[in-house]
RNA sequence: GGGGCCGUAGCCCAGUUGGGAGAGCGCUUGACUGGCAGUCAAGAGGUCACGGGUUCGAAUCCCGUCGGCUCCA
């Protein structure tokens, strides 16, 4: 049966069509089927349950807590086609042929099932037997002492000696995806491109660097399970984890020379060229640009299709980086304007047939794309005048500069260099370099809370979720971590819920034996739950503990995560099925909900929504909560967001006939409890998506009590409650026309003074003067001084003023005495006398405090210099 | 999680080591012109993001909060 199977798939590999990645795929994962693997669907490219891992950067990722016995075996032969995003290979992607930001991994899987022989067995027959790749071509690796894999190469395949090479640690030891888990020997084998290829050294051979020999199956056989200390113990399941790269995969089977020359890669490539007007394949300072373009755009999509939006951390950083990377390449090939964004619908035509989901979200991810350009582009502008700027100030630029460029401004090195060199300039990169691994070094010096120590564990397995029903438990600790005065704690039975799905994680209490541990977080980690801990009391003791969650603060969780339910219904009923969720944030009596909408609410719509969602509060409409399969919930219409889960079982909330999701938060039991929930806020969360914020339950109350309290306080004050506002803008307005009215007053007054002054002066023929003003502020003073250095230009003297106890002082000197007396240094001489402090201008200055009763000696001092 | 830069008129921004809140564009009104474009003149518009602190005095200095940009993890 299974020989005839085989037989027909390497005749039907004859034919071109299966030669086609989408019918590759479909053979590669039928082939295993027929070997009894479960076949599983890709993880989404953000891993569920690994704060240690920024992507899914292999295709074992989502198959780690099986090797590690840390979740239950559902099977224990799988296989997958996975999408994988890699960044660690960044700077290669585009000087080889065959490294890619994003790639599909294709791989077959064993839990404590079968081990070596199958999984080299099995991979020699799908490449020779089934696609028909030429032996001769093929050689392959293993791990420097691993005899049984030799000899299984060697006598079970019949393998030359020559085509076997033992390699080292580097090369044939699989360590962990992550800082920790499963990890072992492994063989690899690779294909010869022929010597065209190969880098022309003498050493060049499989596992050499250049692109003659491409790994394409690398068998890994995890057999440890190394700690975050890098300690390897024995791993509970060892199996198989083996990893077919697709891309190289179908570069072998197509014949080309370049994985970019695929299909999985042409199309974008014969619409970059057709929209940039260049030509391909002549010059390699084109090539290169375009094949990365090409790789990043791809990545771009999967990415932005999984529901990573580029930011400035964590992943959308990432993202972000991947997207001016290409940006910056562009300029290269003459592209001065947004353009990636044309190339996402080809991308998505190519992948539709395999990636479903990428179909709906077209639009969104082309807007995404060309928005985050666009912005880049703000970005190189402002950058590109800041280096003009440093440019005609110092005829040169430093490592120190560029690095400012770089780091405050986002402006790429590269560009920098090129500018510079425009120039005739040398940019120290070494400067450069030096300053960005000292901001790496402080960076890393503070990294984050990811349990850092060693685990100690107590009992093995990973614990259960018990929080849906209850509040509390009398349970035990499995294993636990303990790091400069926190601790991570994984119960046997945990009452908490570890953030997901938006939802925050519980907080809480945990006491033992004469302490007691606040709990301050709660998160997934590797298929357990984690509670973050701090010690509250007492001295941490093993032992049986009691676990308590905060229940006020679950409670204020649950009305809002039910209400985000609740709203997504509302906002897909009044706006049209296009509002889809695209992410939340759930907290204690209120909660952020993002969503695809092309323009901002309008009033009424927002009313119409509010008004929807407290109606299906008011109706008290009760939550059900249940668990079934995937299919039978999709059958209800359930709606999927991004989550994984393990296996088939997945759990379900329904509010009547009015909402349904997949959702495995805590939730009310009606939707009466929720109280009431008011939006509080919209804004853009990126282009073509929109947050709302919203308060319910008693954190609304709070919110409403203290705001009528507000308007009654303002009430009192305007002796009405009518016209609040109106009364508000005739107040500000009244308050304008009197400020008015008194500046043009003090002018008068200030004129009619000033005349005075001048009078005197001219009569007395003195040359300094002083006089107090009461009621006159600084402002008045000033216009006094202007008049009367107008009027005459020999004279300085002290205005002041004192209310309050409080003296401020204003010292003038006309433009005749300017040179010779400045005020602003006048006038320290003169706050020394009177005790206190003052600055300005060389023509005027001001100065405060002091004694009112030394005036005269000031004046005394200023007559006794103008003398001299 | 850790750095850097920034937040001033409707908009783009200046504000020189703490001492009169400004320019340009836009807006309103008026004048010239048969009308428009244009030129000239006058004018409106600012809690200097917010909250503390230092000081006689803060847009300016210090601390904190919020928001934007950016680099690193």
């Amino acid at each position: 049966m299974v020989l005839v199977q085989v037989l027909s798939m390497k005749f039907s590999m004859r034919n071109d069509e299966i030669m086609k990645s989408h019918a590759l795929r479909k053979n590669f994962l039928e082939f295993f089927k027929n070997r009894d693997h479960t076949i599983v669907s890709s993880m989404s490219l953000i891993p569920r349950d690994d704060p240690s891992l920024l992507f899914t950067s292999a295709g074992m990722v989502q198959f780690k807590p099986l090797w590690t016995g840390t979740v239950p075996l559902s099977y224990r032969r799988a296989a997958s086609i996975q999408k994988c995003l890699r960044l660690s290979d960044l700077d290669n992607v585009g000087k080889t042929r065959r490294h890619h930001t994003f790639f599909e991994m294709l791989g077959n899987f064993s839990f404590g099932d079968y081990f070596k022989e199958e999984a080299i067995v099995w991979a020699w027959e799908y490449l020779v037997e089934v696609l028909g790749v030429d032996k001769n071509k093929l050689y392959v690796s293993v791990y420097t002492d691993d005899d049984e894999a030799y000899d299984l190469w060697h006598k079970k395949i019949g393998l030359n000696k020559e085509r076997i090479f033992r390699l080292g640690e580097e090369h044939n030891f699989w360590g962990p995806a992550g800082n920790s888990g499963p990890c072992g020997p492994c063989s690899e084998i690779f294909y010869d491109l022929g010597e065209n290829f190969s880098c022309g050294k003498k050493t060049c051979a499989p596992g050499c660097d250049c692109d003659r020999y491409p790994e394409i199956w690398n068998l890994v056989f995890p057999q440890f399970n190394q700690t975050v200390a890098g300690k390897r113990l024995p791993l509970k399941n060892r199996g198989v984890d083996t990893g077919l790269g697709f891309e190289r995969l179908v570069s072998v089977l197509q014949q080309k020379d370049s994985n970019y020359h695929t299909d999985l890669f042409y199309p974008m490539i014969e619409d970059i060229i057709r929209l940039a007007k260049i030509q391909y394949g002549e010059n390699p300072a084109i090539d290169i640009p375009v094949n990365v373009i090409a790789d990043h755009v791809r990545a771009l999509v999967f990415a932005i299709g999984d529901g990573i939006i580029p930011s400035n951390e964590e992943r959308g950083y990432v993202l972000r980086r991947i997207l001016r990377r290409a940006v910056r390449l562009c300029r290269d090939l003459g592209i001065h304007d947004a353009f990636l964004f044309k190339i996402v619908p080809r991308v998505v035509e190519m992948y539709q047939a395999d990636y479903p989901d990428l179909t709906h979200r077209r639009e969104e991810i082309t807007l995404v794309v060309k928005s985050e350009e666009e912005r880049f582009l703000a970005t190189l502008e402002r950058g590109l005048a800041q280096f003009q700027e440093i440019y005609k100030k110092k005829r040169s630029i430093s490592g120190k500069d560029a690095f400012v460029l770089y780091d405050t401004y986002g402006f790429p090195i590269e560009l920098t260099q090129e500018l510079a060199k425009e120039k005739g300039v040398d940019v120290d990169e070494k400067g450069f370099s030096d300053m960005l691994e000292k901001a790496r070094e402080t960076s890393k010096a503070k990294a984050k809370f990811i349990p850092k120590g060693e685990w100690k564990i107590l009992k093995k397995g990973t614990g259960t979720f018990s929080g849906y029903d209850k509040s509390a438990a009398d349970t035990e600790i499995m294993r636990y971590n303990q790091h400069n005065g926190t601790l991570e704690i994984v119960l046997h039975d945990s009452p908490f819920y570890a953030e997901a799905g938006g939802q925050v994680g519980d907080q809480g209490e945990i006491t033992g034996k004469g302490f007691k541990l606040d709990v301050l977080d709660t998160y997934w980690y590797q298929g357990m739950i984690v509670c973050h801990c701090k010690l509250a009391s007492g001295k941490f003791v093993l032992g049986p503990v009691h676990a308590t969650v905060d229940m006020e603060k679950r409670k204020e969780s649950a009305r809002a995560h039910t209400a985000t339910h609740l709203l997504h219904a509302a906002l897909r009923q009044t706006l049209g099925e296009h509002a889809r969720q695209e992410g939340s944030f759930v907290e204690p009596g209120r909660f952020r909900f993002d969503f695809t909408h092309f323009k901002p609410l309008s009033n009424d719509e927002m009313i119409a929504i509010e008004n929807l969602v407290n109606e299906k509060i008011l109706a008290a409409i009760p939550v059900e909560k249940f668990f079934t399969t995937l299919d039978e919930a999709k059958k209800m219409g359930a709606m999927a967001i991004f989550g994984e889960k393990y296996g088939d079982e997945v759990r379900v909330v329904r509010i009547g006939d009015f909402s349904i999701e997949l959702c495995g938060g805590i939730h009310l039991d009606n939707t009466g409890e929720i109280g009431m929930c008011k939006i509080t806020s919209q804004e853009a969360a990126a282009a073509g998506i929109r947050r709302v914020e919203a308060f319910v339950g008693l954190k609304l109350f709070e919110e409403l009590r203290k705001n009528l309290s507000t308007v009654k306080e303002i009430s009192q004050i305007f002796g009405t409650e009518k016209d609040l506002v109106q009364k508000a803008y005739d107040f500000q307005n009244r308050l304008k026309e009197l400020e008015r009215m008194t500046q043009e007053r003090t002018a008068q007054l200030v004129r009619v003074e000033a005349g005075k002054l001048l009078k005197k002066i001219r009569k007395e023929k003195t040359r300094v003067i002083a006089e107090k003003f009461d009621n006159y502020d600084m402002e008045a003073l000033r216009i006094l001084a202007d008049l009367l250095r107008e009027g005459a230009g020999d004279t300085m003297g002290i205005l002041y003023t004192v209310s309050k106890g409080k003296m401020n002082y204003l010292l003038f000197v006309g433009d005749n005495l300017l040179k010779n007396y400045p005020a602003n240094k006048l006038i320290k001489e003169v706050s020394n006398i009177l005790g206190g402090g003052g600055g300005g201008k060389a023509h005027m200055a001001e100065g405060g405090g002091g004694d009112p009763h030394k005036i005269a000696e000031a004046t005394a001092y200023l007559k006794s210099i103008i003398k001299k």
